[in-house]
DNA sequence: CTAATATATCGATACATTTCAATATATTAA
DNA sequence: TTAATATATTGAAATGTATCGATATATTAG
């Protein structure tokens, strides 16, 4: 995995917002509907829109529209190349 | 590991000249001596020092004086503890 | 087609981070 | 003890990020 992709994928998970979005995710069995992130953040939707921004641009979300509404998934992949590379500095 | 553990090394792994500190580090065999680093980034003196201080707070890597000297290790139980967060994410 | 709903984008402000020059501290050498 | 070396801290400028209100876009309902 190239540094510049470590980098995002870091600055994505540095965040307590964009952290729980990915908890609940997985809480929800890697379906989670946009407008559910409301429940547990206090954001505005602009600002919770600008997380999940984040996250999709560090590929760490797939989203999916159905109709007008908007569902996430995880990636396990880029989550596994991240891990394979943090691996990589343990020796 | 907590989430504010989560987001600080996150955040810490997510500037360049960090992941390569980290890197070099690796090559290095875990014993990077502080005056190294200028050779392989193209940064002041003080600046160096800042990013070294936010892989130590972040406690990525070991800080042990020696002499007039500074030597870092790579801390390789919290980033077991961090990948082993990171797997709780994918279920 | 029009109104309602869901999400995204824009522009501005507040806050955080990176970087540097200058300076401080700590250790060794002379 | 004084000078030299290694690293840390401070303060400031530049840049980046988070947040919001306002607005745009896209989809469905009526």
């Amino acid at each position: 995995m190239e540094v510049r992709k470590v980098e995002r994928i870091s600055k994505a998970l540095s965040d307590p917002s964009r952290i729980l979005i990915l908890q609940q995710l997985r809480q929800k069995e890697d379906c989670l509907y946009c407008h559910e992130i409301s429940d547990f953040i206090d954001l505005t939707q602009p600002s919770i829109s600008h997380h999940v921004k984040q996250l999709a641009d560090a590929d760490l979300i797939v989203v999916e529209k159905e109709g007008r509404n908007v569902k996430y998934k995880l990636n396990k992949g880029i989550l596994n190349e991240y891990v394979q590379f943090l691996n990589t500095l343990k020796i």
